[in-house]
DNA sequence: GCATTTTGTGAGGACATCCTCATATACTCC
DNA sequence: GGAGTATATGAGGATGTCCTCACAAAATGC
């Protein structure tokens, strides 16, 4: 499914492939500032420096370059996500959520368009709705050690549990006016861990 | 504050009442199925059997009709808050936990505009910021009569929790793909009433 | 029935956005 | 230097949406 528009290319050139880094950089501001449906082209452009025609040259739709964007983050995500499963069997399973905590949260803060451009249904619906479920799938299988017995759909259920909570963190990490913050944030990080315990046997 | 624009007018006869109640029912569908920023003004005025002329001779603008349709959303819920306010002294926090938590879900549920528009930081900021704040004071009195000697910061910061754990539940509701899906939920409000048990003292 | 007020209508102006295309510039390789 | 390719440009077409406005219809009171 490689095939391109005649008028759409890959950069070819160092020069390309600059661009090409400089327009992901604005659209990745631009989102994050605007959210996908305010997000203008003429803005990206605008902020990489380029002309529209060059921006559209190797992104035919904004769909696009918003999976483009998508698919950024999601390498990175993938990347801390696959370093946790490696660890999994040799960690304790409280130690693995106190771990996944902070590095969601900082993917997050790190990645201020991802929320907005993931979970919006409408927009980017390739990327988005993969990523959510690789994210499933990493979660399950970082449960899975600590979880002899448990069949796949549990699995995922739980994990579906555990990202939502962690979702749940980045929205009250993002609201305003909210006291004792980190007294909060630290108070459903407990709050996750008696669940898993509770669902989980008593760990090695 | 309640200036209104020379073009804008107050439904004065029955008619209007009608015309008004309609046009609301009909934003109310169609910001659920597309979202505020996709929503159209004529699509609303269409399903409402109206002309645009008719519409916006009520709301001048579109933020105005998400308003509206909060407003009304907002007392449906005010109202379910306060009875449980109100019950709140003569119930054990384990039964209001498990009260709130149907509540909630069956209200998102009966109103499915409510989240896109209350949750969406661009389009009608007016009633959204204040519901949540409301709400957080709501959860807070519920709480109060529990947590005799703690102050008002802390209150609205475990009441910050409920809440969105709360979407936390609204949100796995709504996941496709989820199995066990009544046996998740019940594990979420396990534990959210874990987290109540830990955060107050012994009961009464 | 007639005057007044409220309600209803839909064509179209103003504006913004996505995207195209013909053309110009920069680069590479011989 | 010149041919060939990759990159750059921005005016403008197509489209869609918000909202206005001049006027028509209906309801009310007398």
């Amino acid at each position: 499914m490689s095939s391109q528009n005649a008028t759409v290319r890959q950069p070819q050139r160092e020069k390309g492939r600059l661009r090409v880094a400089a327009l992901l950089d604005a659209a990745q501001q631009v989102f994050a500032e605007d959210g996908f449906d305010a997000a203008t082209m003429t803005a990206i452009a605008a902020r990489a420096g380029a002309s529209i025609g060059s921006l559209y040259q190797y992104f035919p739709t904004k769909e696009h370059v918003a999976d483009a964007v998508l698919a950024r983050y999601a390498e990175a995500l993938y990347q801390r996500m696959q370093a946790l499963q490696d660890a999994s069997p040799e960690w304790r399973i409280d130690q693995l959520a106190s771990e996944l905590f902070p590095t969601l949260i900082r993917f997050r803060a790190d990645h201020p368009a991802f929320g907005g451009l993931a979970e919006s249904e409408r927009g980017p619906a390739l990327q988005a709705t993969g990523i959510r479920k690789h994210m499933r799938r990493y979660v399950a299988e970082i449960l899975r050690p600590h979880a002899p017995g448990m069949d796949t759909e549990q699995l995922e259920a739980m994990a579906a549990v555990v990202l939502q909570t962690m979702k749940t963190a980045v929205a009250l990490t993002n609201e305003i006016d909210l006291p004792h913050r980190p007294a909060v944030l630290a108070q459903l990080q407990q709050m996750l861990a008696l669940y898993l315990a509770a669902q989980l046997p008593a760990s090695t």
